[in-house]
DNA sequence: AATATTATACCAACTGGTTGGTATATCAAT
DNA sequence: ATTGATATACCAACCAGTTGGTATAATATT
């Protein structure tokens, strides 16, 4: 699903890899939709546990964690695997109008994810620039942002140096935003 | 296939629209990929055109053209057909793995798309920040990124304001760069 | 302890509808 | 008469989902 996306990855397929047959697949799982629900939230919280295991996580200093996290999304970019994009991008776009149940799980998986970055950037702002005037909600969906619109990038371009390319420049925005002069 | 994307939108679908019959169609189009790759080029094109058109373009400093663009785009997202988002995106995540052809076609126009703003941003570094260590190439492509990064969190959240903060997040950090603070 | 009952896990074969694509006919214009 | 354009009817492949059934294991009953 990764790589072909929601709709062109058919039961049969699946079924096929994961040597169980079709009866047994509804046995399961009540229908496709179902299945995509399951492997999204599959997918995000594996990404969350690697994020929450990271030697980052244990810094003190709020800003750090900010950084941390960035150089470690940059350092998982260096994986071949990376080039596939990631599920929660891919979902979003190819199936946010045909299933909307699937769009709203899309929605507060992103709210998650830029809440959890927004708790240490706020930490951060109240620490080291309390007097920037900077909207941490958009900030952290800037991140979101940045690193999604890279991957569909990585995607296209089949270079998976990209990604590390583009968080660069969000941390050297994030720098000059921490520095007071911008 | 801006909002449902290419594998969902059928043929049956696309003649009835266009008030023709299936037998007109393969009058015209080889097939469904070739269809596709014209609608691409089409919509590449428009937005092309209409970039060219707006009024910031007669600007004389390269700088001003380069801030024009960003606020063009933040203007037109204000267009509530925004939230269907780009369909160049769109193509790149959902058929890059089945038709390589589109995918292709997909990177010639993201890249001749960075290009042109490459262009005016060398201009602007070279006048206004000629010893500043940016990497034009790298930076037209982050406008990219957050584009199409914001445009992905639109459709999910169904909210074209998104669009217009993400891009005066690139225009606030573009400006750090430029007044050499970054 | 042995048997009957029930629930779980699994499967091969099939179905009804859809999809991209084709074959063939008709009509209009040069 | 030939070519371009449009239409109808059709098809094979495919796809999500169903059917009806078997094997196994846990539970209840005697």
């Amino acid at each position: 699903m990764l790589g072909k996306g929601y709709p062109a990855t058919t039961l049969d397929e699946i079924c096929l890899a994961a040597g169980v047959t079709k009866g047994s697949f509804f046995h399961y799982f009540a229908d496709k939709e179902h299945l995509g629900m399951a492997v999204l939230d599959h997918f995000v919280a594996g990404q969350f546990q690697a994020m929450q295991a990271a030697p980052f996580r244990n810094k003190r200093d709020p800003l750090e964690r900010v950084y941390g996290y960035i150089d470690f999304v940059i350092k998982m970019s260096k994986d071949p695997s990376t080039i596939q994009g990631c599920l929660l991008g891919s979902f979003a776009q190819d199936i946010s109008e045909t299933h909307p149940k699937i769009r709203a799980r899309c929605g507060q998986h992103f709210d998650s994810w830029a809440n959890a970055f927004k708790q240490d950037l706020d930490e951060a702002k109240k620490k080291h620039a309390p007097r920037a005037s900077f909207d941490t909600q958009s900030l952290s969906e800037h991140f979101i942002a940045v690193a999604e619109g890279a991957l569909i990038l990585v995607k296209v371009k089949r270079d998976g140096k990209i990604l590390g390319k583009q968080l660069r420049h969000f941390k050297r925005y994030l720098q000059s935003l921490f520095s007071g002069k911008a």
